[in-house]
Order: C-alpha cells, then structure tokens, then sequence
DNA sequence: CAAAAAAGAGAGCACCGCTCTTGCTTCGGA
DNA sequence: TCCGAAGCAAGAGCGGTGCTCTCTTTTTTG
C-alpha cells in the first residue's frame, strides 16, 4: 500500500519526516511560541511557501507536533510499566508516575504543548485523541490489574455521587467500578498538576528536595486510587 | 505621595489604566498569543510607538496583566474564605476551591496566563511572587486554623521523608507542622491539575458532571491534608 | 507521448514587536 | 517670569511572521 509507490511518494515523507523533526528541534529549544515555519524552511534550505505543500498552516504543524509528544510520553510511560511488570501496584503506580515526570523535565516545551494552554487560538483536533488517551491506559491498566488480583482497598464514593459515578467516566473505564474510575481520573490530574507546577516554576521557593516530595505524592495518589500503600 | 500630584502624573496613571483594561479587554477576548500591542494602541486611538512610554515591551503588559489575574484570583479565594467563615473546615476548604474553579472557568485566558505554560521565552518576574502567593495564604489560613482548633486527623510523614519535611516548604508555612505543609502542597498543585485539566478539555470525554466531580475531589483533597470527611 | 498532477521558487500582502527621529506640551528651577 | 529639561505623541522604518498567488519545472499517469 503505502510502500513500493513511485519515488515521488517517498521523497514526500522524507521531507514531511524532515520537517518535522526541525521543527522539533525548534520547540525544544525555544518553545512553541518560537517556533517559526520560516525558520523551520530556512534550516531545511527550502523556501517558506513550498513547506505549505505538506502542512497547510502552522497550526497543523503543531499538531502532528503534539500527537507525536501524546505518543512520546505514552511511550516513556509504557516503558516503565514494563519494567516493573513483576513488583506491587503501588510501585509500579510510583515508577510510571516518576516516568512521566522525567520525561516532562526533559522536554518541557513538548510538555507545555500538550498539557500547558492551548497554544494558538486553541483547538484540539479529534485527531490528537487516542494518542492523548495513551498516557491514561497505562494507569488504568495498573488500576484494573490491581482490581483483578488482590483487590483495591479503602474507596468509597458518597451516596450523592452515586448515580453520577457511571456516566462520570467514559466506557474506555468500564472495567474498574466506578468509585475507582472516579478516583483514578482526579489521580490523573492531580498528577499533572504536581508537574506542572514544578516545571512552570509554582514551587520555586516552596519545595526543595522536589524528587523526594514527587515521589511521596505519587504514593499519596497511588493509596487514593486504593492501590494500598507502597 | 502619590495623590496631589501634577495633572500630568495623573494623565499618566489614567493612560497606564486604559492601556491594562484595553490589554485585559483583548486578553480575556482572544487570549494572550493573540494580544498585540499594535491592537491595544489601536483601540485607544494612539499610534502603537506611543505605548512604549508605558510599557517598556510587550511582556511587561503581560506581566502586568499576570499580576493582576494573581490578584483577581486571590481575592476571589479570599471573599469565598469570608463568605463560610464560620463553617468547619472541610466546607471552608471545598467553598475555597470552588471560588478558584469559578473563577478559572469566568477568565479561562487570565488562568492560562498564570497557571498554564510561560507565554513568551517564559520567565516570572520577582514581581509577581508576592502576588501569586496570595491564593496559596487562604488555604493555609484554613489549615493552620483547623490546626489550632480541633486538630488535624490522619496526617503522617514517612520517615524518609522527615528530614525533608522542613525544609521542604518554605517558612510562609512555619506554623503548621510539616506533614501538614506538605500535603498543603501537594493538594494546591493537585487542585490546579483538577482545574487545569477540565479547562483545557483533558476532560472532554472522560468526565461528564464536572459540577460534581470536581466538588468530591476537592473534598478528598480536604482529607489528603489531615481537614477530615465533610 | 501528451496531459495532468505535484513540487519548488519568488513576489507580495497584512500583520507583528520594536527603534529612532521629529516636533509639541508641560514642568521645574534660576 | 522665562527657559531649558523632561515627558509625550506621531511617523517612518527595520526585520520578522503566517499565508496566498502566480509561474516554472519535474514527475506521474492515462
């Protein structure tokens, strides 16, 4: 199908591949609002108006930009959950946490694009979805894995939440109850807010030993998702 | 001091104040990438070189715009803290993180602007310290109060984490003990991640009563820092 | 082989932040 | 009171941006 097709076809993709990774290079090193489609052509020694023959606009650079960041991330988290397949949910919840922080410290500016502000107007194409939905399946799987084997512990979720707890919670969560779906979502966040702040600066003068205060509020949220305590 | 000066200075603190509203008018409008300073001149019938009589450069009108969202939001926590003086802990919490989360949703640009990713190169003027904190100060008002009330319940500090506890905070937060201090932290960053990502529509398909949702897990952050079941 | 599709190059438009120079108005000290 | 200094608005201009249009060349396809 897509291969073995004449010349042209994959010189396409090796330009499109080439442009994306100068324009790569260019957030990682000065940040989305940088990042120019000039300077991307001018790096690539072409004329800025050819680079409008494999992405529209500078938007849609930026999103093929973001769903290959969705997809980094997911997989940095998919690499930690694999290597600590064998050890207790709370740890395994621990080490994909701590890799989802690495991989944000390392790439901050491909971390303020996909969880910061929407950059441009804002706009978050459909198809940004499923790479977005990566990061979350490896913390459900962790969850439900738990769910099957020895259970989870000390959730509950009050009367009035009750009803809501079901269509709280898309059906991509249909298989842990609701009360831990509900608990794992504002785990997921909450994640991404301790993050965040971190590397937007929130904690500059608060926290010191940032590596020790991260690892004791993942295991905070690893208990409040009942995965017991680590 | 400031008052009775020559009309000249008083013209001037009148332009700064329509320069900022004019900024604040496009900023809540289009958001900060789109604010432009060409814009704002335009909107107030002077030429764009005129503005830089009173501001330097563009990101010092966003820094300006940052302080006062830092204020706005600030006092938003602080007239809700007011409001439910008199109501346990628990409720004054939850009553807090839901004047933020109202206000977060009424300025969604002035939020991304403070809490979402640096605008510009990035950088956070020593100026807007005093500012930001003042969120922070009406939840740990509400801890060290319950701290000096009826006490904290559940709240323990991993050995290995003790000698961080500390130190890991800065002294805003001497008068609550440091297990307290740091599960303040954890939750001020976490309550952020909540918000964040239902502003930024992480939340699209995944949470449906986010009314809901969000007041349940701002009462089990309450718990996560020792303020009990409300 | 000729027609059609794709790709690159260049000029140009409207916008941006920012600087510099030029006049005009207001203020403060001799 | 007058006059120089300071503050202010305006305009032109520089280099940059995203994006569109036209034109030429190259490659694919019927």
């Amino acid at each position: 199908m897509t291969t073995a097709q004449g010349a042209r076809a994959r010189a396409r993709q090796e330009v499109t591949a080439a442009i994306k990774e100068a324009a790569r290079r260019q957030l990682a090193a000065e940040g989305a609002a940088k990042l120019s489609l000039r300077a991307v052509a001018r790096e690539l020694g072409m004329v800025s108006s050819a680079l409008y023959r494999y992405f529209p606009s500078r938007d849609d650079l930026l999103t093929a930009l973001i769903i290959d960041a969705y997809d980094s991330v997911g997989e940095a988290a998919e690499r930690a959950r694999d290597a600590v397949a064998d050890a207790p949910p709370p740890a395994r919840w621990i080490a994909v946490c701590e890799a989802v922080r690495d991989w944000a410290l390392a790439h901050p500016h491909e971390y303020a694009l996909i969880y910061g502000s929407p950059v441009p107007g804002y706009s978050a194409p459909e198809t940004t979805v499923p790479a977005a939905a990566r990061v979350g399946m490896v913390f459900i799987g962790i969850v439900r894995d738990a769910h099957e084997g020895p259970g989870l512990s000390g959730l509950s979720l009050p009367a009035d939440l009750r009803p809501e707890g079901a269509r709280m919670v898309a059906d991509f969560a249909a298989d842990v109850p609701p009360e831990a779906a509900v608990a794992l979502v504002a785990a997921w966040a909450q994640l991404f807010g301790l993050i965040g702040f971190e590397l937007f600066g929130q904690f500059n003068r608060v926290v010191e030993d940032r590596e020790t205060f991260f690892r004791h509020a993942a295991g905070r949220l690893a208990e409040g998702v009942g995965l017991g305590r680590g």
